[in-house]
DNA sequence: ACTTTTTTCTCGACAGTCGAGAAAATAAAT
DNA sequence: ATTTATTTTCTCGACTGTCGAGAAAAAAGT
């Protein structure tokens, strides 16, 4: 069902699309955002005016007069105008950032997780707490901070908030929203991490102007498997989603998978999958809780001194994903994918088993093999996804806020 | 990249909005456009006396003057404001409708294929002889006719109305465009068949009233296997997709597809996979290609009767399809599916498979079974899916046309 | 003939975009 | 020091669109 339109959203629109060419590009004159946006000049007097008015753009000092003429007028988000926390929860550690409107980082720290203790309660104790912490070690009113962006590994539902099932806490959820609830009125964001690296990944690639683009995936090896996929949809706005990849069907072939079930991607191309086939322990064997990355290095080794059994593992953790990624391509359509995570530094091990997965489709025999690029760090990708997104969030919500009154 | 907005776009959208709102609830009057679109009585005065002077719309008698007060005027689409064709190319037939603006069927008839000639030469000339005879019967008009929308079995670029690959020709495209390019001013659309079921699901479901169904998809079964996945985006609006489901890998068991690739889904699940199993041939033999629907129901009764092979072969095509679909909702989300095809007669051989497939993932154990509904008459479905899509693109190309000048 | 009722049509107010040209502000030239 | 050239921002009027309110139209009831 199509909504009906009106002068007023032509003008949200038209404001959004002039913030969002201010993120592009950072601070611009008059003649650039109406030259990047495609608006008349008259308009974007109008939108910048209202909006200065609103007290998210400020006039920026320019540094020299490169050229005579009239001086240019430099437009740049306020950065005061409102923060944003972003908290990263990984098996053995969370970060918590906090970043202003202008999207720089004004503080961050981590705090260590204890990855036996899978209980929730001590864990949102500490959640709201750092939160807490945050605002008060930057002097900021807590009121200010207009978006958190939380990001986990695993089934996230977007619409409420709520983790669903995440390797951490397994089924038991946590709802977000309900913790921040009464005392912060900031929006809240939870988003699955790879689907972040994704986006993050999208808006590179938009920067680079990289034409004729429709869509990226990002796929993170790890202990756990991720997938996330970014399309431009046909109104050209960008659209994430983190299907359930790591916890797809692979084969029937009996492997456990810590979610419960058998024959999960991740029962074979995850962490505890590759130990356990490296290790020649019984397929059905309940997986290791935790594999430190020092282990995987170790079977590593071995598998690149010839050792059999460990070769296997890793070839056949790249099959599991070459299937998987088979799939995906057939379910969607042939893109590049970014691989990252800690499991990126055994993708030599993989890469034959994941070229041999990947050709066994006929999409992929018809369109070819799509892009493999490894991009190592994850952190700094979900970080900058992080960004992207609330920044995004917020400057909806502020445009959606001035149209209401 | 968001695009500009401006007034004359919000005229456009809310054209849009008008003819849509006809398309679903038929005639209606003034008030209940208003009603219907949410526009002020006044915006609807202005634009159906636009779509009027464009004759696109036209005012209708009414029957009797219902209740008291001044007669409703009715609009309705002027039926001679444009024609349309479908094209329904399957293995056997291929299928020639003729409808006009308002969506009712004038004419149709169907020429036999041979299945033995694969040639694309001799299709093409009758296809093209074929509409040129649908035009002259019906007395209209060549440049009349606005969109001819074609269907198959198949891989199809929508983007360019190639049949990229189709169990009918294979490998060899065709490419429609270039067919029609310099005689008829019609625009071309090119769907898969399963798609435009799927589409038909998604607009019978939205004339139902059915509320917050975000996804729909179809699953077409036969001697191929199709899918199509109709959603609506966060505008509200219907996007639709045929992924190369039935060749997508299930398994790497080695059974050998058309399409010359191993372990398809369909080299378990179509009709020629079934055969091959329930005959006990190997598995890599070439497939059959053609298998009579009569074959199929001679192999289905004695699976009734307890031949155990017969039995296996219907059991392992469920439990093939039952697997791609618990792949499908794992990438997407979960979401009803309705089951059309030829096939839907042995399903009550498949379902037990389909069941142990579907619960062989974690978006199933999480979320619980998408529901499954079984809609034999697939050509109804098809043809409601080619009228529906084809004028909505009239409506579309109307008011941009109406923009233009 | 008059009233009631229902629906369509019209008018003025308001919001937004756009093009053109005025105004501003500076560097270079005289 | 003044003038000129240049570049950029700002402002004005025209145009397109939506909306609410009320006028006008057209029938049935009294």
């Amino acid at each position: 069902m199509l909504t009906k339109s009106s002068t007023e959203l032509v003008r949200q629109q038209n404001s959004a699309l002039v913030l969002a060419s201010l993120r592009r590009h950072g601070p611009l004159a008059h003649t650039d955002i109406s030259q990047h946006t495609g608006l008349a000049s008259a308009t974007v007097s109008a939108i910048t005016a209202d909006l200065e008015r609103a007290e998210v753009l400020e006039r920026r000092e320019q540094q020299a007069a490169a050229s005579r003429g009239r001086p240019r007028v430099i437009f740049g988000q306020r950065r005061e105008a409102g923060y944003l926390i972003a908290v990263r929860i990984s098996s053995d550690m969370v970060q918590y950032s906090l970043a202003d409107y202008g999207g720089t980082l004004l503080d961050r720290f981590e705090e260590p997780r204890n990855h036996a203790d899978v209980s929730t309660g001590p864990f949102a104790a500490s959640f709201v707490a750092a939160l807490e912490r945050l605002v008060e070690r930057s002097q900021i009113r807590r009121d200010d901070v207009l978006v958190v962006s939380i990001s986990s590994k695993g089934l996230v539902d977007p619409a409420s908030a709520r983790l669903v099932w995440s390797p951490v806490f397994g089924a038991q959820q946590v709802d977000f929203a309900a913790l921040l609830q009464p005392a912060w009125r900031a929006k809240i964001l939870l988003s699955n991490e790879t689907l972040l690296v994704a986006h993050a990944m999208a808006s590179r690639m938009e920067k680079a102007r990289v034409n004729d683009l429709h869509a990226v995936a990002a796929l993170s090896l790890g202990h756990s498997i991720g997938l996330g996929i970014a399309r431009f949809d046909h109104m050209g706005e960008l659209s994430v989603t983190a299907p359930n990849f790591g916890h797809m069907l692979n084969s029937a072939d009996g492997k456990l998978c810590r979610c419960g079930a058998q024959g999960c991607i991740e029962a074979s191309a995850g962490f505890y999958g590759i130990l356990r086939t490296a290790f020649e322990v019984p397929p059905d064997t309940i997986p290791a809780k935790f594999v430190p990355l020092a282990e995987m290095d170790k079977i590593a080794l071995r598998a690149r001194q010839g050792h059999r059994m460990s070769e296997y593992a890793f070839r056949q953790a790249g099959l599991a994903l070459g299937q998987g990624l088979s799939r995906m391509v057939s379910l969607y359509e042939t893109m590049p994918i970014a691989i990252t995570g800690p499991g990126t530094r055994f993708f030599d091990l993989m890469q034959r088993g994941v070229e041999e997965g990947l050709a066994q489709s006929q999409q992929v025999r018809l369109f070819g093999a799509p892009p493999i690029s490894i991009v190592p760090e994850e952190a700094t990708l979900a970080l900058e996804g992080h960004l992207a997104r609330a920044l995004a969030e917020m400057d909806h919500d502020i445009i959606a806020a001035k149209a209401a009154e």
